[in-house]
Formats: C-alpha cells, sequence, structure tokens
DNA sequence: AAGACGGGGTC
DNA sequence: GACCCAGTCTT
C-alpha cells in the first residue's frame, strides 16, 4: 500500500476542510495580532473553552498598543481560569515591546516572529502563514497525530529527534500555493476527524491510503509518552480578614500561579496542623496579634494540575484590629476591600473558596 | 535533555 | 477518580 504523495495529501486535507471547517472569528481576519492572540490561546486550550476567552480579551484589547497600554495585573484578569499564566505574562511583555520598539509593527517573517517572548516554532510557522501566506509548516499536536497516523511515522514525539522528524515530513507536505489554508486544514482535521480518542475512521478520506488503519495502528500512533507521576501538595491559607477587609498576597516565585493573588500560606510540608500548632503559627507570625477566633477549614479543597495536585484548607482568622505596617512588611500581605479583589486575578482554587464563602 | 506550567474533558 | 491533552520557557 504506497503511501499518499504530497500533492495527493495536501489536496484532499484542503477539500475535507472546505466541507467541515468551523465557522471561527480568527479564520475571518489578517491582523497578526488577533491571530497571535488566538493562537497563544489555543496552545493547550480547546477552542470551547477558549473562544469566550478570546472574545473578551479583543474586545478589552482590540490592537496590541490596548495590549501594551494596560496593567499586568488586568491583563491577568482576563486570563482568569485559562491556565497556563505565563502565556498571558509573555504577550503582555511582547505587545509593550512591538509598540515600543516596532512601532507597532509585527515582524513579517517566520524567523523575526520567532525572536519574541512566548513565540515559539509553532506559533511563528501559525502567524506568518494565516498572516502573511509564508510556506512554513506547523507542527502541532494535531499535526503530530494525522502525519503519525497517515505517513507511520513512530518517532517519539517527546524528544528533540522525533520533533524534528515531522517537521520534515511537514516541510515537504505544504503547497505553496495554499499554505495558509493547508496549515488550517491539517490542524481541523486532527481536531475533529483524526481525533486521539475514537477517530473516525469510517469516513476517512485517507482511509485506503492511511498506514495506522491499513496496519492497525490508529490506537499506537502517535508514539505515546508516558506520563510523569504528579507531586502531592498541601497548601494551608490563613485568611486574615478584618471586617470587610481581605489581606493577600501576590505570587511571586518561580512556582504555579505566578503573578495570581492569593492568601498567606503556611509552609507546605504537614498533611494536617492542629488547632493548636495554627495558633502557634499566626502569633509568631504577629505576637501581638488580636483576633476573635480562628475558623477551622469546613472543607479540604483538592485541584489537580498537570503535574502536581493540592490540597487546600482556608483558616479564616476574623481580626479585631487590622494588620500592623510591620507584619505586612514580614509577610508581603496587602489589605484590600471586596470589590478590589474582585478585580484581583486569582486561581481557580481561590475563586473557589472565595464563591463558597458567599464572597 | 528534562521538568514545569492549569484547567477542563472523557472514559 | 484516573487519564488525556501537548507549546514554550526554564533549569
Amino acid at each position: 500500500m504506497a503511501l499518499p504523495t504530497p500533492d495527493y495529501f495536501a489536496t484532499t486535507l484542503i477539500n475535507w476542510y472546505q466541507r467541515h471547517q468551523r465557522s471561527l472569528p480568527w479564520r475571518e481576519t489578517k491582523d497578526p495580532y488577533a491571530i497571535w492572540l488566538s493562537e497563544v490561546i489555543l496552545q493547550q486550550t480547546r477552542v470551547k473553552q477558549g473562544l469566550p476567552y478570546y472574545l473578551d480579551f479583543i474586545s478589552a484589547y482590540p490592537t496590541v498598543q490596548d495590549l501594551a497600554a494596560a496593567p499586568p495585573d488586568e491583563v491577568l484578569r482576563h486570563w482568569q481560569g485559562l491556565g497556563y499564566y505565563s502565556r498571558a505574562r509573555n504577550m503582555h511583555q511582547t505587545a509593550i515591546y512591538i509598540t515600543k520598539e516596532c512601532n507597532g509593527i509585527f515582524p513579517a517573517t517566520y524567523n523575526g516572529l520567532l525572536q519574541l517572548k512566548g513565540i515559539g516554532p509553532y506559533t511563528a510557522a501559525a502567524i506568518a502563514s494565516f498572516a502573511y501566506r509564508e510556506k512554513v509548516a506547523v507542527v502541532d499536536g494535531n499535526v503530530f497525530r494525522v502525519l503519525a497516523r497517515v505517513f507511520g511515522l513512530a518517532e517519539n514525539i517527546a524528544s528533540p529527534a522525533g520533533k524534528k522528524a515531522f517537521q520534515v515530513l511537514a516541510d515537504s507536505l505544504i503547497p505553496a500555493d495554499h499554505p495558509d489554508t493547508y496549515n488550517q486544514a491539517i490542524m481541523e482535521f486532527g481536531a475533529i476527524q483524526c481525533t486521539p480518542l475514537m477517530p473516525d475512521c469510517l469516513f476517512c478520506p485517507f482511509q485506503q491510503v492511511c498506514y495506522a488503519f491499513q496496519h492497525g495502528l490508529v490506537e499506537a500512533l502517535p508514539h505515546k509518552v508516558k506520563n510523569k507521576g504528579s507531586r502531592l501538595r498541601y497548601f494551608h491559607y490563613l485568611v486574615f480578614r478584618h471586617e470587610q477587609t481581605y489581606y493577600l498576597k501576590k505570587r511571586t516565585e518561580s512556582d504555579i500561579w505566578q503573578g495570581l493573588y492569593d492568601f498567606y500560606l503556611l509552609p507546605e510540608e504537614e498533611a494536617a496542623f492542629s488547632p493548636e500548632s495554627i495558633r502557634q503559627q499566626v502569633s509568631s507570625l504577629e505576637p501581638s496579634i488580636d483576633y476573635k477566633y480562628i475558623q477551622e477549614p469546613i472543607k479540604t479543597y483538592k485541584r489537580t494540575l498537570s503535574h502536581q495536585k493540592i490540597v487546600a484548607k482556608f483558616y479564616l482568622i476574623e481580626l479585631n484590629f487590622r494588620l500592623r505596617e510591620k507584619s505586612l512588611e514580614s509577610t508581603d500581605l496587602v489589605a484590600y476591600s471586596k470589590d478590589e479583589i474582585e478585580q484581583l486575578p486569582k486561581s481557580v482554587l481561590i475563586s473557589q473558596y472565595l464563591q463558597d464563602t458567599g464572597f
């Protein structure tokens, strides 16, 4: 059974695409800023989840200058709930760079785009081909899967050598006349037809020539990379509250949720703290602290991230007085009103806790 | 080269 | 509840 020729492969894909493509706002534009935004959102995010964020973001920041002019916290607030927050931080940095250093004009080539922070080989190829019709092949998870199956490419997609093999194959397939449509088509085909689980092989235009289908390897390709085990972490939050004021701090360490706001975190070695231990740690934070009570956690929150599992408890400390300047300095805590907290970027965990407490 | 980074969907 | 998804940056 012969593998499809590049010409046949591209023509069949584009033909399929014209009949099956979804109508999406970022496909109606050649504006590199809008395309950039959509591609960054769509990294590790499904269309269904990302679409509302795209519409909100493009409406809040219609141009790269608008984004550049926005405060970092506000940008993160728009990204709240989408995950991988470095994407938003990098976009903001790059927007400022393009506005200040490039007169608001995007680099017009793949290699130029690749220099920008937050733009790697995939996103550079997507912007270059969609906005400027440059002939560079996108290689994302969909492309790995389609190429691995149709052409029987069994290289490990996690290794640099494997990635290279897929890029070489992809570059040999992209047609010179419609590189943009071809790139859209192969990714859409992977998203809709050649799906990770239960692909629609029955009605697939490549059924007769697909290596994986003909050899019963559809489930086996692309070569699966074993998942790493995840780290278990215990988060014990001290929620200091004085009347309508809450004390929060910005997460700055190189850790999860960088740039987002949460409450004071106790050292996380322990799975559980006794009420006595909690009181002791509160006192050592501020010896002269004066509180009405400490409310023991009503429930335990669990969040599963890609490489860690978070088990979180919240201890509500109802204060009689505001925290002193000195303890604010030593803890990096800042007092916020409810309205202010509403506007701060927060993790889903913190948002959920606030919602549960009738915030 | 390997590890870290979120969150939601599916089985 | 376990497993899946999979670009870019950092180490």
